[in-house]
Formats: structure tokens, C-alpha cells, sequence
DNA sequence: TTTGCGACGTTACACTATAACATCGCTTCC
DNA sequence: GGAAGCGATGTTATAGTGTAACGTCGCAAA
């Protein structure tokens, strides 16, 4: 067996149709695994940061994770938060959604991957996507200018099948 | 002839190599055009903060915008500025850059496009591409997923041709 | 003249993010 | 054991981005 526990493939917009408290396990113990592999520290602020952001498939603030925190009867600090993001995000245990200023589970950690998000405007779930086909697109097409693409934002805004009522 | 001025195609990242009043002209002409074919107004403030954003092809920020028009004489409030901003997007005029919170001239204003930004971490500077290749992959992506796309968010990093030193 | 309306002014505030420095616990090295 | 180093977190303050709410002003329609 290899090193990562494959995160159960769903579809994050079925909202009631999936058990989401296994989404969040998986998600926890992949980065268990991961950051072992890694030799770097999921410590419990880190683990309950990533908790937190795999609540829903909703992307959440950064102060929506200290309220939550509060919860837990500590109140910590902005700084306190952003560090276990920056931590997570530098692990590939999380994304930030530019278009949100928020944050989501990645759903491949471990795997080199660029991703692109659908983002539902009505549920506010998103679901992220494998964008190979994308990235070699716009790889391509930015050689052509001259341009060395390093980072790429592929954030797609609209209405999830669930939403729209289909 | 059609009612718009095609702005000059050039660029931007060829940093001394092309006229930009040019560019700044050509922009300001086809918004008033644009402005007076659609029946709205392009008020001094709303021209002054559009002639702000062509002041380079580096997208600007707010609060950077608001400290040139104090060079003007008048300090305008915030949401003095972001109300043309919020103008000028909804004219076609600029485009809001997610992935920096800033505002940059549409290279091709009064068509219907999506834009891809090729944006340089080292000059600043950003290139509006037509999105339209790379918006038929990811609408056809979308819809297997059930997705009815809205808002389409793509954007680079990296280094142009001129930073890269080629 | 009155009414309505769009644009702008003004104040105050909400939300997002980071700088700078202190503390604490652990490991390493002598 | 004690000193030094270091990573993680605590703490305080502040920077940066964006909006709500309400008032004013000028113009045009009725
Ligand atoms: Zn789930
Ligand atoms: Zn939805
Ligand atoms: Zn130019
Ligand atoms: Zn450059």
C-alpha cells in the first residue's frame, strides 16, 4: 500500500447524500500520514485548524476558524491562525480560494496537483477538480507570450447541480 | 466603422518598447464611447480613476488609487473609489484581480470575453489574454459535473519574458 | 415647484492579514 | 547539569481591504 490514504472520491454539492464525518477522518488521518512522512509536526492546533476547515466543503475565513477555536475555550490570536494555514498550506493540506478569501480541504494531499474549483454562489460549497487538462492549456498558451508560469488561480463561480434544482 | 476603438495590441511586459500614453489614450477614448453608447455616465471622478488604472499595466490598488487622487487636490473617501471602481466593472472597463485585491484596464472593452492574466511576481506587470480555449474546456468540465458556470477566475504567476532575462 | 433620482461626501465600521517581540518547551552540545 | 539554539505559540499592535448608512447636491421630469 502506498503512504496517503486516498480521500473517498464524492460529490461535495450531494449535501445530505454522503457521510461528511468520513470526509473529515479521512482528510485527518491522510494528513497524519503525510506530515509523518514529511517529518514535520501536525501539532493540535495544526490538527484542529484542518479539523475545522474539513466542517463542511464550504471554504471558511480565517476568523471563522477563531471563532470556532473560541468554542474550544481558548480565544487565540489572529497570528495563531494564520500560522496553522500557512502550515497547511505548505503541506498541500489545504487551498486558499483567492475569490473568497477562504480556505477549503484539499481533497489529493500528497499528490503535485493544480486544481480548479467550482464554487456553488448558493450553497457556497465547492468542489475541486484535477486540472491537468487546464494547466496544459494555459501552459502553452502562456509559453507563447514569453511568460514561465509558476502559480495558476482557477476559480470557477455559478450554480451547483443541487441548487439549480435539477 | 464600429462604435469602439480597438485598443492597440501590444505587450505589456515589454517594458520601454511601446508608447503607453498611448495605451492610456486609446483606453480613456473607448470608455467614453463605450459610456455613450450604453447610455451612462462617465463622470470626471469615474474618467480620473479609470485614467489612474491605465497609469501602467501593473493593476493598482484601491487605497493606491485613493492616494493618487489626493495628488489632485480633493481626498476623496474610500467608498468615493470604490463606487467608480465598481462602475467601471460593471461597464467592462476594468477587470478586479482576485489573487492581488486589484484593478487593472480591459485590453478589450464592450466585447463579451472571459480573461485569463498572465501576471509577473517580479515587474508587476499584468497581460489580459482571451480566455476562450481554455473557458470551452472548463464549461464542458463544469457540466459533467452539473455545474452551471457564472464567473470564471484565471490567473497566472510568474515571470514575463522581460524578468526572466531572455 | 415639487418630486425623484443618481452621484458624491462623510462617518463609522467590518473584515482580512501581518509585523514585531515575548514566552515556553524541547533538543543538542559542551 | 547548564548554555545555546530553535520551532511553535502567545500577545500586542497595526496595516490593508472593503462596505453600511445616511446626508447633500444638482439636475430633470412632472
Ligand atoms: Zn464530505
Ligand atoms: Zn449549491
Ligand atoms: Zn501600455
Ligand atoms: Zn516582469
Amino acid at each position: 500500500m502506498h503512504s496517503f490514504q486516498p480521500l473517498s472520491e464524492h460529490d461535495p454539492f450531494a449535501c445530505s447524500a454522503h457521510d461528511h464525518r468520513r470526509c473529515q477522518h479521512d482528510a485527518l488521518a491522510a494528513a497524519e500520514d503525510a506530515c509523518r512522512r514529511e517529518g514535520v509536526r501536525l501539532t493540535p492546533i495544526r490538527k484542529r485548524v484542518l479539523e475545522l476547515v474539513w466542517a463542511s466543503h464550504q471554504p471558511v475565513g480565517a476568523y471563522a476558524l477563531l471563532e470556532q477555536l473560541a468554542v474550544d475555550g481558548h480565544r487565540p490570536a489572529p497570528p495563531t491562525v494564520y500560522r496553522a494555514l500557512e502550515f497547511l498550506l505548505e503541506q498541500g493540506l489545504v487551498h486558499r480560494i483567492d475569490s473568497l478569501n477562504a480556505f477549503v480541504g484539499c481533497t489529493h494531499p500528497g499528490e503535485r496537483h493544480r486544481s480548479l474549483f467550482l464554487i456553488c454562489r448558493a450553497c457556497g460549497r465547492a468542489q475541486e477538480l484535477a486540472a491537468a487538462p487546464i494547466e496544459q492549456v494555459i501552459t502553452t498558451e502562456a509559453q507563447r507570450h514569453g511568460f514561465a508560469l509558476e502559480k495558476l488561480t482557477l476559480e470557477a463561480v455559478g450554480l451547483c447541480h443541487s441548487c439549480s434544482g435539477s
